[in-house]
DNA sequence: TAGCATAGTGTTATATTATAACAAAAAAAT
DNA sequence: ATTTTTTTGTTATAATATAACACTATGCTA
């Protein structure tokens, strides 16, 4: 169990230590089959987990892949605002901490004059090892 | 049917004549009952419509919604750079057509100095009219 | 214009992703 | 200590999406 997951609830714990264990996003019923073997038995208690975790910030889901992530900027402080980059290639996903990117998108102002809350950003590109591979 | 829908399929026109009478973004399975009267049957037909709407630019995905939506920039030069404001409240979508925000995406670099092709970006909060309701 | 390649159709079945609903247990708050 | 809130366990099912295959239409191009 990785540290730092105190005051998480033994299922959100399981589900959080696997999602940490991956560099890569994780489908939820990928995550059901890796934790069935420490007790959880049902998409529920996955899923319910996972919500949880993302209120907290701890994961964030890439909605275009249905997949789940570690929050890899040491739990968001903001937690939906979010941008990612997507290798359209090989599919890997890193989470972008920028903070020029990230105060310019929450002081974006739409048509009317209104900011948002949130937001959430997904970059398509291709990564820099594909990139390598592709000019060989 | 509306005009400027030449050069598409049968099928493709379908669907996107009924994307397009809609202000709010559908879904797949609710395109599909409504042109059930028409002569789509299953859910691959409107599956494979969806695909190519979304390549040529006619129509955007909303990811957070799996909810499809006309594109309201006259068919998007760039079909793969998108932008929408959401409602936490109701769910209404709006495309986002900022040039500058436009421009700052596709200029954006990574740590690596790594533009990207495309983006996708969700912007959430709540909406003119669901906020005046709330003030009441 | 015949032949060929590409794109689209129709169909069945099934995979994948996610939630509803309900009863019980555990943890936190007052 | 009792109440409230959160979490759990469970079954069933809803919602979203694709695989696979046979066939048809359309648009080259030689």
């Amino acid at each position: 169990m990785n540290k730092k997951n105190r005051s998480l609830s033994k299922n959100q714990k399981l589900v959080l230590d696997f999602i940490q264990r991956n560099k890569k996003p994780v489908k939820a019923y990928s995550i059901l089959s890796n934790v069935q073997k420490k007790g959880i038995k049902a998409p529920p208690q996955v899923y319910r987990a996972l919500d949880k975790l993302i209120e907290m910030g701890k994961i964030h889901k890439i909605e275009s892949q249905n997949s789940f992530v570690a929050c890899n900027t040491s739990d968001c402080e903001t937690p939906h605002a979010t941008a990612f980059s997507i290798c359209n290639n090989c599919d890997e996903v890193s989470e972008i901490n920028d903070s020029k990117l990230f105060k310019y998108l929450l002081d974006f102002k739409d048509n009317n004059g209104v900011k948002f809350v949130g937001y959430n950003l997904e970059f398509f590109g291709v990564c820099k090892s594909c990139e390598q591979i592709q000019k060989v």
